[in-house]
Parts: structure tokens; sequence; C-alpha cells
DNA sequence: GGTGCTCTTGACCAAATGGTCAAAGTTGTT
DNA sequence: AACAACTTTGACCATTTGGTCAAGAGCACC
């Protein structure tokens, strides 16, 4: 019967697929990034791609298609700061590391940071399972790591749950909030993500160090 | 020649306009700060409203009229936290009580929250120029309050500016990325904003004691 | 150089959406 | 009661938007 007509096939079979896939989500990630998913239209991703809008359709069923893809690449690797967190470490250097590791992630990657935040605000319509699963149990195991840091004496002792909230929140802070931050400090290019970087180092360090 | 043929008059005159306007923005902020400006439907607000349509717009000129009279509005009490930092105070008892303002403003006001955290993370189109201006400005005259404190050796050395942002960025979070939030902690009701007031306090406490 | 597959697009469609309007219903005042 | 002002709405409209389709262009392999 008449089965996937427009699609492709799941993943690139062709280079030139690759490519446009590719110049697609790259397109998507920008659009909706800044306008969210319901403020974004399909002409306006086509018109960032440099392609048709039967076009995007033919390499993706359907706008949310584009969207889904684009969130479960974000998921794989929003969470690689946190796995790299050791439990065998130097507690309080393996946690100031995870800070730098997510501050930069801001830096380098402030429209995957927001259009997970535009997700989250909204409630997390999309992702709500993705949360409640491999983000909800990477955390829990992460908090007993933490705890158990905490019970050898090696940290101060702190909530970890709410101390993990304050790491993601003062981070992505400089991503989802760059255009408020960037009205506050006028800032030249990057140039306030160092400052930001020693003073969330003190901020934590101080907090951490038993 | 034909002026404003349906506003009634830029505020409100008679009883009845003053309980519909309040009931519309009371539904548009729900609204609003779920969906976003451009998620949101004119008949979202009316059904949230119990108001017909053409209604609404009797009493608002249009859409973007409903978001700009929250958006004021919001914009007016959210500084006052901020506002109420004295120079004459205790420093770090005061800075720890604006912390405290903050998240209570997070747990009272979740929706005006969100509906700013929408605003800003698609780059503030509308309000760029409260966040230059009145932002801005008690922003700079409090990190001076801030670096007086420091100078006068009653504050640890701290980045005013940082700080701040440190601080708004905890606080928001606990309404912002509140789906986040609850799909982690699994809280019943408000209980965590109880840990969430005593982790900051440790981790502000810390943080500013010289 | 033809044959089948992949890729691209102009034209089109149905639904949703912001907004208008004229007419009808309410309310307040004298 | 009557008159004017205020309030409400059903019907309507133009535009936008996600999505379809059939026909045409490239491309590859024989």
């Amino acid at each position: 019967m008449g089965i996937e007509r427009h699609m492709p096939g799941r993943q690139p079979r062709t280079r030139i697929q690759k490519k446009n896939t590719e110049t697609i989500l790259e397109a998507a990630l920008d659009v909706f990034s800044q306008h969210g998913f319901r403020g974004s239209t399909l002409d306006q991703i086509a018109k960032a791609a440099g392609l048709s809008k039967p076009n995007l359709l033919y390499y993706f069923p359907s706008k949310v298609a584009i969207h889904r893809a684009l969130i479960d690449e974000l998921m794989q690797n929003w969470l690689d700061p946190l796995r790299k967190i050791e439990a065998d470490g130097e507690p309080v250097e393996e946690l100031l590391a995870y800070v730098l590791r997510k501050l930069e992630m801001a830096r380098e990657y402030p429209r995957e940071s927001r259009l997970f935040a535009n997700e989250i605000v909204q409630g997390a319509p999309n992702i709500m399972d993705k949360i409640e699963g491999e983000l909800k149990s990477l955390v829990d195991e992460k908090a007993q790591v933490i705890d158990g840091w905490i019970a050898s004496g090696a940290l101060a002792p702190v909530d970890p749950y709410h101390l993990i909230f304050s790491i993601w929140s003062t981070t992505q802070h400089y991503a989802d909030f760059d255009a408020q931050v960037r009205a506050i400090l006028r800032p030249e290019g990057d140039a306030h993500f160092e400052d930001a970087a020693a003073y969330l180092d003190t901020l934590f360090r101080r907090m951490l160090t038993p």
C-alpha cells in the first residue's frame, strides 16, 4: 500500500541527503532557538536553509519532525558534561570542572541552550519523558556520588539536587538570557565569559570546600 | 476624523471595564506565560477569560496591546526587590534578604517570571529599551553600592554584576524551569522552596562573608 | 543514450488566526 | 419611560501557515 511516500528513509543514504538534512537542521536550530516552536514557520526555516518549503518536507515529514530531530540530537550531548563527573576524582575539583564545562557549553552552543530553555519554560511538552527518564536517573546517580563525597568529609555538606540546579541555572543564564547580560554589561564579544568563569569558580569553591 | 473607534479609553472608567480588563490580563498572563507570544492565540485568551474574541478587541486594540500591557505591568514590580537593597544596611544580610525576596517572587509569581523569561530568551524584542534603560541603571547603581561595601571590608570581594546575575538565575530557575525541577525532585506542592531557600542562603552566605 | 531513481518546485488546499463591522442588547441618567 | 452611552457578539474577511501533489530536473548505472 501507499506507505512512506516522500521520506527517503530514516537516516540519510546519499551524500546529497546528508548535506541537506544537515543544512535543514542547522537552519532550524537558528530559527527555533530564536522564536520557539510555535513562533517559527516552515518558510522561515526554508529560507534560512536556502531550500524551498516542499523540499524541506521531502526530507522531514513535518515541522514537528524537524523539531524532534533537533531535540533528540541535543539531548544526547546535553548530559555529557554531567556524565563526565567521576566518583573517584577529587570532589571539589570534579565539581568545579563540571561548572566550567557547562559554562563552556553555554558559550559554544547558546542556540542549543535556548532551544532547550524554550522547551522547558513552556512546560517541556515534547521532552518530559526524557527528563523524567534519562535525565532524572543520571541526576539521581550523581546526587548519590555527591552525597558519598560529603559523607567522606571531602565536600562541605550541601543538598546535591539544589547544587546541581544552581550550577545549571548560573551557567545557562549566560546563554539563555544573553540579551539581558549583554544589555547590562555591554561586553565586547565573549569577553564577559572570562569574568563569569572566575566568578563561578569562586562561588562554588567557597560553597563546596569543607 | 475616525479616531479610536473601539477603545473605551486608555484606562478603565466604568466598573465593568475595570473588571473585564483585569479578567483579560489575568487570562492573557496564563496563556502567554505558558505558550509565549506567538504560541498564544486570541481565541485561547478569550476562552480563558470567558469572553468572545471581538469583546477582547473592544478592550484592547490588538493582541500585541494585551501583551504590552502585561509586560508594562510586570516591569513595574519586577525591580522592586532590587530597589529595596539599602546601602546603609548590613551588607551580607541585605543581599541574603534580596535572594530570599527574589525566591519568594519565583514562588508567588511564576507566571510573571516565565512571561519575562520567554521574552528575554527570544532576544527581548519588546522590552530591550526598558532593559537598557531602567534596569541597567538600577543595576549599575546597586553594583556601586556593592563595590562600596567591598571597599569597606564588610563584604568579600566579588564582581557585583555577576553576583546579581547568579542571584537572578538561581532564584528564577525555580519558576522558569519549574517543569524540570518538579520532574527531578517530585516535590509535594511547593515543599522544595524551603530547601531551595536554605540552600541559597548557604551558597550566598559563604560567597559573601568576608 | 535510455531507464529508473533521487531530488526539486510552482501551484494549490484547508485550517487557523488576527482583526473588522454592523446590529443587537445593557446600563445609567434624567 | 426614554434617550444616549456602553457593552457584546455572530458573521465575515484577508493573511498566514502546515502540508500535498503532480510534473519536471538531475543523476547514476547499464
